[in-house]
DNA sequence: GCAAAAAAGATTGCATACGATTCTTGTGCA
DNA sequence: TGCACAAGAATCGTATGCAATCTTTTTTGC
């Protein structure tokens, strides 16, 4: 079983409409940065290349607005977002208070079955880190964030779930944009360090580990603000 | 200015368009309990009622699926959400994770016109607890979710504002299901408490009276499965 | 040659139309 | 009387059309 099939097995029940499904095509790609912050989303392009007309690639769009991939201004369509440094912030300081008691919400529920999900999920990533290049780097970014959300789906609560969805994809945005290095090593053994804790069952270090891990990523950004982007953003790229 | 003018004109810029007037209009109606759970709200019937097409309407109706307000079922339209024990449960431990880290937050924001603002919520919510009436305890209801609303506002982080609103929308229409006594004395009690611990900047005990205050709020639920609503929905009401 | 105005083109907001699905109701048969 | 089934009504999913708004290009005046 795939992890985005255990991912979205529990809010979807089954093939829901097509609106829904060309939203998860269109996050997949922004997540990955196949479409660019400030790319502009309109509803005719995306209704073609989907074939289907408007109204359904409309009902898309406005999905991905809700959760923050795509801002929308009136009369002008819609943008892949381009989360200003204090956005980053927020959704950092968000992550900061939510995941820490996930980890230990899914530190009391994680069966053995779990547990081989998650090595699977960090061989993934392992694998990702020993490529180079930019696709790898990509696959690198989801993947890490795949592991956030499949703590997310052990944990149990389908809020804080659907909540960790939209945190999640907004990283990889903040990450795609303002990240530094190469975190990513670190992160790869942080994410081995919390499946430990959790084998063990001892919560607390779970929970510690993550806020951690949290504040590594974070600091790997440089939430400066630049001259570029700011100039584009004026002259409305 | 109003309180819900101050939680709105963060996200909203101005007067946006029409479907998320009428998403307001429908949502204050769900928190006030003047739609029922499970009450269907057919596209058309909101169309005409508020005077426009049924695409508009479709649209409130999407925004208010995304909110955990309504539930929709494919070619079977839109109800309001008829939330189980299990969705009751959940939201609250996600007030548990999130609130009191919203209080430290606000503790350490608040300025003196956020006192100002407190305190005349603080009134609000003490006259429709003088009063008396189902009208009264609807008014006490939504008062008491204004209030965190309008702490979360002062925490001053876009993301969680917007998670508290869903969390409060959703709560308030757990509590209407599920709600036993007068817990409101109390809650009210505890409201002014926490401003008290915000007036003079004591942040962790501000966190501690607001985690306390949640635990309260859903100590007075009863949670256990009735026959009643579970016949019902079995029965697809 | 450059700036401002005007027209053309593109895109969105919204309403309406039509086929598909579900619900209701009435009828025939056991 | 009770149940199965079919016709009709109601509602949804989706496509398309038109007016309003925004963007771009062309034209005009200085």
């Amino acid at each position: 079983m795939n992890i985005a099939d255990q991912i979205y097995s529990a809010t979807d029940s089954a093939t829901q409409d097509r609106a829904q499904a060309i939203r998860d095509q269109l996050r997949d790609a922004i997540v990955d940065r196949r479409l660019a912050p400030g790319t502009k989303l309109s509803e005719g392009e995306v209704g073609t290349l989907f074939d289907v007309s408007r109204t359904v690639a409309r009902a898309a769009l406005q999905m991905l607005s809700f959760e923050g991939l795509v801002r929308t201004e009136r009369n002008r369509g819609a943008f892949v977002a381009n989360p200003s440094p204090e956005e980053a912030r927020q959704v950092f300081a968000s992550r900061r208070l939510i995941e820490p008691g996930i980890a230990i919400a899914a530190c009391g529920r994680v069966t053995a079955a779990d547990i081989v999900a998650f090595r699977a999920q960090l061989d993934e990533e392992g694998r990702f880190i020993a490529e180079r290049g930019p696709n790898a780097r990509r696959s690198e970014i989801k993947a890490s964030g795949d592991f956030h959300l499949l703590l997310a789906s052990v944990a149990g609560n389908a809020i804080l779930q659907r909540f960790m969805e939209e945190l999640v994809a907004r990283s990889s945005l903040v990450i795609a944009l303002y990240g530094r290095s190469g975190v990513s090593a670190c992160g790869h053994s942080e994410h081995t360090e919390i499946v430990g804790a959790l084998e063990s069952s001892d919560c607390e270090r779970a929970s510690r580990l993550m806020l951690h891990h949290i504040d590594h990523i974070e600091a790997d950004l440089d939430l400066r603000v630049r001259a570029g982007p700011a100039l584009k953003e004026a002259l409305n790229f």
